[in-house]
DNA sequence: TCCTAGCACTATAATTTTACGAGTGCTAAT
DNA sequence: ATTAGCACTCGTAAAATTATAGTGCTAGGA
C-alpha cells in the first residue's frame, strides 16, 4: 500500500514523463512538494523496490514502468473534464446531427488524432453481427456483373463477378431467391445457407447454376473474410513521438497495425468502459498503450481506440473517448 | 557523348550500386572489365564531371547521380525478359482467367511488393471517366438509408443518409427518377445535373423534396471528391530499403503517399507506355523512384505504379510491369 | 523516527585522440 | 593511351577525456 507521499510523487513522475520524454530526477519533483529532493529520492527507491519506478541506468532519473503506469490509470488518474479547446472542436461534429453515424464517427477519429497525435482505429461490429439485408447483381458489361451485398447495420461490400454466356433472367431468379431465403442470415452463415438452401433450387430453375452459385460463393466468403471495416486513423503519428524513432520499432508497429488478427482482439474485449492496456497488455508493441471503448446506439456497434506510446496523456485521451461514445449514444 | 568503355563502366556502376547499396571502387569494376584500377579512375573522372556520378566525400567510391541513372535507363538498361522465378509466379494469377480484373490487378502487385520490396500502387481511372450507370436506395432503418451509386466501370460506393419522417415512396420516386434522367452522366457532372434536371421535378412530386435532395446532392458530392480507387500496396516496404533508415525521410514519404494531390500528378501523365520518375522527376521523394504504366482494356483502364527507392533494380520492375500490363489488355 | 544537507560515486553524453583502411588523384614510366 | 605506385584524404571505430546530471548513503538536526 503506499502512501499518499508516494502515490503524490508517483503521479507526477508519470505527468512529468509524459510531458518530457525523459527520466524524471528527485530535483524536479521536490520542486512541487514540499520536502527535500533527498527525501524524494528516499521515496523514489521505494517505489523502484515495489516495481512502479525504473531506471535507465544507475544514476539516472525514473522513469515509470508498465506496473507504474497501470498504478497511476487505476488509482492516481483524475477525470477531469475536457480542456474548453477539445472540447469546442469536438462539440462542431455533434452540433450538427446530420451526418450519418458512420461520417461523424470517422470525423471526430480524425480531430482526435490531429490533436493528441495518436493514432486513432475504429472497428465496427462484428461480421457475425452483421445480417444479410439485401444484395444487388447490376450488369457492367455482357459478362460481367457487380454484386453488391448490404447488412442491415448499412455494412456495404461490392464484388465483380465474371460470368460467360449468362442470361441476364437467371442471375435475376437467383439474386431474388437469395432475396427471399437468407435475408436475415448472420453474414458468417450465408454462406453454409447458400450451399443448402439456395443451391438446390436454383439447380433446377436457373441454366447456368454452377458457375452462378459459384459466383456468389464467391462474393459472400469475400464478405467475411474481408472485414474491412476496420479502419486506422493517423498511422503517421508514430513517426512523431520519439520513442518510435528508430525504424524497427516502427515496421513492427505498422506490421502489427495491418494485422487484423492483431485489431480483432481488441475488440473482443467485452467490456463496455473504456479500457486501458499498457505495453504488454496489448499485442502491438511493448512501447504502446491502446486506449479503446465499445458503443452502442440502438443500432449499431462497434468499437473506438487510441493507439499511442505508453507515455500517453491518459487524462486527455480518457476524456476525449469518452466524450466521442457519450456523444454517439446519445445522438444515434 | 561517352565513349563505350565510359557507357559500360556507368552501367557496371549502376548495376553495383543497386545491389551493393554503398559507393563502388575502381578496384570492384575494374575486376569486370579488363583494364586497371587507374583507367577506370581516370574514366569514372570523366563521368563525373559530366555529371553522371557523384561522391560521398573526397575519397569514396562513386555513386550515380539523378542524371547517371537517368542515362542509364535511356541508353544502357536492357529490357531482357523476366526471370523464371518472378514469371512463374505471375502466371499464376493470369492463367486463372477467371478472376475480376480488379482482384487481378492487386494481386499481381501484392506479389511484386512482395517479391521486389517495393510498393506498389493502383489508380484507377479518372473519376470524370466513370459513367453514372445506377443508384439503388436502401432502408437500413426508419430514419437511415443507404445509397449506392455504381458506375460504368463497375465502381461502387455507398453512403449513410439520415431522413426524417420520410416517405419511402417519396424516396423510391427520388431513385427511379435519377436512374431515369442522368444515368450516363460522367460522375463529376452528375451534382449540377441533379440540381437543374432533377431537382424542379421533385420540387413538384415529392413531399420532403429539399430533405432528399439535399441527402442525394451529399451522396455524389462524396463520391467525385472521394476518387478512392487509389491504392498503395506494401507502403511498409520502405522501411526495408537503407536509403529510408531515417524517421524525417520516412515521414516525407508517408506524407507524400497519403497525399492525394501527390499521387494524382502520377495519373496524369499521359504517356501510354513505361515511364520512370526519377529522383526529382517526381514529387514524392529525391531518393523515390517512380516506374507507372498506364493500362487500357476495352472497357476499363487505370495506372500500375511501382515505387521504391532511386537505387531500384529498374531491369527487373520494367519487365514485371511491362509483363502484368501486357496481361492485363490481352485478357480482359 | 523522520527529514535533509552534503558528499562520494557513477553512467552518459559530448568531445578529442588515435589508428586504420578503403579509396582517390596524380605523376612518371611503359 | 595505359598503368604501377605512392601520397593524401576522409570516414569509421575504438579509446581517452571531460563535464554533468543524476543517484545512494551517511550523519546530524527537528
Amino acid at each position: 500500500m503506499l502512501t499518499k507521499r508516494q502515490e503524490n510523487i508517483l503521479k507526477l513522475i508519470v505527468e512529468h514523463y509524459i510531458k518530457l520524454a525523459k527520466p524524471i530526477s528527485s530535483n524536479l519533483i521536490c520542486k512541487k512538494l514540499k520536502c527535500s529532493s533527498a527525501t524524494v529520492r528516499n521515496e523514489m527507491a521505494v517505489l523502484e523496490n515495489m516495481g512502479l519506478l525504473e531506471k535507465t541506468h544507475t544514476s539516472s532519473g525514473r522513469v515509470p514502468s508498465e506496473e507504474g503506469y497501470r498504478y497511476y490509470v487505476d488509482n492516481l488518474m483524475e477525470l477531469k473534464k475536457m480542456n474548453a479547446e477539445d472540447m469546442l472542436k469536438l462539440q462542431m461534429i455533434f452540433k450538427n446531427q446530420q451526418l450519418p453515424l458512420a461520417d461523424c464517427i470517422t470525423r471526430s477519429l480524425q480531430i482526435i488524432s490531429d490533436m493528441t497525435s495518436y493514432a486513432t482505429m475504429i472497428l465496427g461490429s462484428n461480421s457475425h453481427e452483421n445480417l444479410l439485408k439485401q444484395i444487388e447483381a447490376i450488369p457492367i458489361s455482357d459478362d460481367t456483373i457487380v454484386a453488391i451485398v448490404i447488412t442491415d447495420k448499412g455494412h456495404v461490400e461490392h464484388k465483380e463477378m465474371k460470368l460467360e454466356n449468362i442470361q441476364l433472367d437467371d442471375i435475376k431468379k437467383t439474386v431474388n431467391l437469395i432475396n427471399n431465403l437468407i435475408v436475415g442470415t448472420p453474414i458468417d452463415e450465408v454462406s453454409v445457407k447458400l450451399e443448402y438452401e439456395v443451391k438446390p433450387i436454383i439447380g433446377k430453375y436457373v441454366v447456368q447454376h454452377e458457375q452462378i452459385y459459384n459466383a456468389f460463393y464467391n462474393v459472400f466468403s469475400d464478405f467475411s473474410t474481408k472485414q474491412s471495416d476496420i479502419n486506422i486513423v493517423g498511422r503517421n503519428k508514430f513517426l512523431e513521438q520519439p520513442e518510435f524513432s528508430n525504424i524497427d520499432k516502427i515496421k513492427n508497429i505498422f506490421n502489427k497495425l495491418d494485422d487484423r488478427a492483431v485489431l480483432k482482439e481488441i475488440r473482443e474485449e467485452d467490456d463496455n468502459n473504456i479500457k486501458i492496456f499498457i505495453g504488454s497488455e496489448n499485442n502491438i508493441d511493448d512501447d504502446v498503450t491502446v486506449i479503446k471503448t465499445k458503443f452502442s446506439t440502438g443500432k449499431e456497434e462497434g468499437t473506438l481506440a487510441i493507439v499511442g506510446p505508453k507515455r500517453m496523456d491518459y487524462e486527455r485521451v480518457v476524456s476525449l473517448l469518452e466524450f466521442v461514445k457519450e456523444n454517439i449514444e446519445k445522438d444515434y
